[in-house]
RNA sequence: GGGCAGUUAGCGCAGUGGUAGCGCACCUCGUUUACACCGAGGGGGUCAUAGGUUCAAAUCCUAUACUGCCCA
């Protein structure tokens, strides 16, 4: 037999098996014909990141999910990786560069940057990977996936050309979100939008570039140093005030050039002066007006068509086209073009009005760079095509989501799909596949370098130096995973994988984007299920960013209770609860952050622990236990045993329901599988197998079934919580005459067997343990010490009571520490205190030490409260509407609390009258 | 501006129409050899507010307030 420690040590338990699991490869999977396959792909964590929060819990529903399957019999398949990461990548080797050696990228050129990355990707890119397996993941760690590796960067390749020759990729020049200090575009999901204090200029456009008295519009624009862009000005058509200025011209501020006023229906009028400067170049809306109004504007005529681009990449202002920009404003910063452009309108006396606002910011989720809107030739999927399907396939519910309402979260995007922007001006990252010839620009679209341009033959060919963003990369994740475009076994075998566990901010980023490129390519849905799992903020209600310091390590956490504490955690708080949860934590005087719900789990964990040991100390050491009941005889088996048995399979039906039916309750799981292991197993089950161990006669059944029960529900909580559940499993595998497997993991899942579900058994023994809470109680109250043996009478006319009660007697005596006779007939004694539990009396003979005073009034309390709801119930009988309304069971249940409640004042009621008689001063 | 979620005991949270629950904290008692990371018992809540539906509302509906997240 192994000796456990007193208390469960997690770390050194963890570490152990740790090692273990991966030196003999456990997580390897394995594909088995005749059985049915589970698969995951983990959500590729970006290869510079480390283990968050989210990550973590995200992990644990994904390990959990593993596990559970992989012991219920299926080929499982967790398939992990990291992703390159574009920008995210660039920017930190970009950073380390510039500390080390003082240099920027374009010192070191290309080539050799890209060589610095990869360095720095072998050094640290497994770290994430590396704490995953702290939090205990079983992911295949033999089949790890990077997104840059060379046959998925192949993969990308075909993709690409193949969408392109499909028409569905394009090359256009638009307004793209562009990043003046990262210098790439962006797409939308990349662009974070917040709010800032800003102001709305009001500038006067005259009639007279001379003299401005003779009036003008007055535009409104948060931007007034993009106006030497201006080609127009624009007005809603509806718009009474400015109605007749349509068509006319007006000057530009510092420019003696003319600009049109135009109408365009997105004008709101009543924001701002309802005047708006149109500046195509340099803003996405003025750039719809523009593209709507061409003709109209040519018309009209306008100083310079079709638009000047008057801010450089670097956000700086420039004057390319000789519009005429003052000397003075050429050159600058954006923003301080800004301030000097304010001043000079001031002077001129152009500026109308400044007007505080409350301005969306967008900037640029990597570094907080101000988007700049900027015009430039990009490469664009076209979207519409793509999202049908795969919005179809969600609304058939093939794909199912959990919970549901993120259904119309994913269709509502994909209604509004906008062409997705994939090229990105980095070099991290998978080089699009396009090639110009120098002489005509020529594009050559081709999945290896080619020789020549498709269209001239010319020899001369650049490869587009763009690259792919990266989620164009990710969205190839469930297949190409598994070795597409190669029909591999794993493909085969694991995809469509079964389900997808993520948070809700890649919905769209992400999921939205599997979905269509796995119907498109691998030729199936990628996921049947997703399930969504909340967000995990600060304690007080805040979104955890490393940028703003309020992140909680979750290794940190693990350090301090243990992996299988905070995957418990984790796994409570589960998938279908709300959309934001709160870490139940807070600092402590160090500053360190502690948490009572954690603490609650681990101790969750020792308690298990401790639950153990006793039953291996009350076993025979060197004896092997056959723990299979069906061999046992029932009739053998006490009230107990039949309790603790139905409460078992009890639970075990209710796991097995929630995880066929799909329902994903881990709430529910965690606080059944915990109130059954503490309150259950524990406080009631092994307090009365200590009385039944000392019989002869029940001795062997009561170790069997304690063992059955611990080896049994370690299984239940290995998916849970796989390392104590393993060390457990080590200690007492060596008193069983049959193990089914060197490693829990692959043990089978326990399997509810309806033969113990016995609701009799479970009234009687909950009858027997409201007895002795109330007995208990009545001890507190009346101050009797533990240390001496109560007399207690029970009487009781009803005859399942009655039968309960003296087969069952000893157990009341056992855990009341007293000596129970029980009786049909009614005595009252005097002096005396009871209670009523049903329709059992209890009456405790006093011996006089007892506080008269408090007794009594404890009984009124008591009785306060009785009445209180005996007239709440009675309220409701003599409602004639209810009478006619409700339920008959109902109406029976509000008769049957009647006459409970109104023996329960009858009795204190007669308690009370018990005490008075040996009292001087009644209360 | 639109959408989603939340508001229940001091704190963190369960609870989908029928007598308000769990854990922690708090109070009382107890070291009875599995566990003091424990055991027994107890106190504590107009279920954010205002209307409505219903015989009956924490629960369903409608507003409002506050908090947070997402999208524009």
């Amino acid at each position: 037999m192994q000796e456990l420690s007193k208390t469960y040590n997690p770390k050194e338990v963890e570490e152990k098996w740790l090692n273990t699991w991966l030196s003999e490869k456990i997580y390897k999977s394995k594909i088995d014909p005749n059985k049915e396959s589970f698969s995951i792909a983990l959500p590729p964590p970006n290869v510079t990141g480390s283990l968050h929060m989210g990550h973590a819990f995200g992990d644990t529903i994904q390990d959990v999910l593993i596990r559970y399957h992989q012991m219920n019999g299926k080929n499982v398949l967790w398939q992990g990786g990291t992703d390159h990461a574009g920008i995210g990548t660039q920017v930190v080797v970009e950073k380390e560069l510039s500390k080390v050696e003082k240099k920027r990228k374009h010192d070191i050129g290309r080539e050799e940057f890209l060589k610095r990355i990869w360095i720095w990707k072998e050094k640290h890119g497994n770290e994430i990977i590396n704490q995953m397996k702290k939090l205990g993941c079983h992911l295949d760690y033999d089949r790890l996936v990077f997104t840059m590796d060379e046959n998925y960067s192949q993969a990308i390749t075909k993709v690409f050309v193949s969408l392109y020759n499909k028409g569905l990729i394009y090359r256009g020049k638009r307004i793209v979100n562009w990043c003046p200090k990262c210098l790439t575009s962006l797409s939308d999901l990349e662009v974070e939008t917040d709010h800032a204090k800003g102001k709305i200029y009001h500038i006067l456009y005259p009639f007279d570039f001379n003299d401005i008295a003779k009036g003008g519009i007055t535009v409104a624009t948060t931007r007034p140093e993009t106006l030497f862009g201006d080609i127009a000005v624009c007005v809603n058509p509806n718009d009474g005030r400015y109605k007749k200025l349509v068509g006319q011209k007006v000057f530009l501020p510092f420019i003696n050039k003319q600009i049109p006023i135009i109408s365009d229906e997105i004008i709101e009028m009543d924001f701002g002066t309802g005047a708006l400067k149109v500046t195509p170049a340099h803003d996405s809306v003025d750039y719809e007006i523009f593209d709507r109004n061409k003709d109209t504007i040519k018309k009209y005529g306008t100083h310079f068509y079709p638009y000047p681009e008057i801010i450089t990449q670097d956000g700086k202002i420039q004057d390319k086209e000789n519009i005429g920009i003052p000397e003075d404003i050429k050159g600058q910063e954006r923003f301080k073009a800004r301030e000097i452009t304010v001043q000079k309108l001031e002077e001129l006396g152009l500026l109308k009005q400044v007007v505080e606002y409350d301005q969306p910011q967008s900037k640029h989720d990597r570094c907080g760079t101000i988007i700049e809107p900027y015009l430039s030739e990009q490469w664009y999927v076209r979207m519409k095509p793509l999202a049908e399907p795969a919005m179809k396939v969600v609304e058939e519910e093939r794909i199912k989501f959990t919970p549901h309402r993120y259904t119309d979260h994913y269709l509502n995007w994909l209604r509004n799909i906008k062409d997705w922007c994939i090229s990105r001006q980095l070099w991290w990252g998978h080089q699009i596949p396009v090639w110009y010839c120098k002489e005509h620009s020529h594009v050559t679209v081709n999945e290896t370098v080619p020789d020549s341009c498709k269209e001239c033959a010319s020899k001369n060919l650049i490869q587009d130096p763009d690259v792919l963003d990266t989620w164009f990369s990710s969205a190839l994740w469930p297949f190409v995973t598994l070795g597409w475009p190669n029909q591999t076994e794993h493909l085969k075998a694991f995809y469509p994988t079964s389900i997808l566990a993520t948070a809700r901010e890649i919905i769209n980023l992400w999921v939205s984007r599997m979905v269509f490129m796995g119907l498109e390519f691998a030729g199936n849905i990628p996921f049947q299920e997703v399930l969504i799992h909340p967000v995990i903020q600060t304690p007080d209600g805040k979104r955890m960013s490393k940028s703003k310091g309020n992140a909680i390590d979750p290794l940190e956490m693990i350090e301090k209770y243990g992996a299988d504490a905070n995957r418990f955690w984790y796994f409570s708080v589960g998938v279908t609860g709300n959309q934001d949860v709160r870490f139940p934590g807070r600092k402590d005087k160090d500053g360190k952050w502690e948490s009572d719900t954690l603490e609650q789990y681990k101790r969750f964990a020792n308690k298990l622990w401790n639950a153990t040991r006793f039953v291996l100390q009350n076993l025979e050491a060197e004896k092997k236990y056959d723990i299979d009941l069906t061999k046992i005889k029932k009739e053998q088996l006490t009230i107990a045993d039949l309790w603790i048995l139905n409460s078992y399979h009890e639970l075990l039906l209710f796991i097995q329901n929630d995880f066929a039916d799909k329902k994903y309750n881990f709430t529910e799981i965690s606080k059944q599988i915990y109130k059954f292991v503490w309150d259950g197993f524990c406080d009631w089950y092994i307090e009365i197998s200590k009385k039944q161990l000392d019989d002869p006669k029940l001795k062997l059944q009561t170790q069997v079934i304690l063992l059955y029960i611990v080896e049994g529900i370690i299984r239940v909580l290995h998916p849970i919580m796989p390392f104590i559940t393993e060390e457990i499993n080590l200690a007492v595998s060596c008193q069983l005459s049959a193990v089914s497997s060197k490693f829990i993991c692959f043990a089978t899942y326990p399997k509810p067997d309806l033969a113990f579900i016995n609701k009799e058994a479970d009234k009687s023994f909950s009858y027997i343990i409201d007895i002795t809470r109330e007995i208990r109680n009545l001890r507190q109250t009346l101050s009797i010490p533990w240390t001496k043996e109560l007399e207690i009478r029970l009487f009781t006319n009803n005859n399942f009571e009655k039968n309960t009660l003296i087969s069952f007697v000893s157990y009341i005596e056992y855990l009341t520490k007293s000596k129970v006779s029980v009786l049909s007939h009614f005595e009252p004694v005097k002096p005396s205190s009871g209670a009523l539990v049903n329709e059992t009396r209890i009456l405790i003979p006093l011996s006089g030490l007892v506080d008269i005073d408090k007794m009594v009034m404890n009984f009124n309390k008591k009785k306060a409260q009785f009445e209180k709801d005996l007239n709440a119930q009675n309220l409701k009988l003599s409602n004639t509407s209810f009478i006619n309304n409700a339920a008959q069971d109902k109406i029976d249940e509000v008769k049957k609390n009647i006459i409970e409640l109104e023996n329960q004042i009858k009795t204190i009621n007669e308690q009370i009258e018990l005490l008075g008689e040996c009292n001087s001063t009644p209360a």
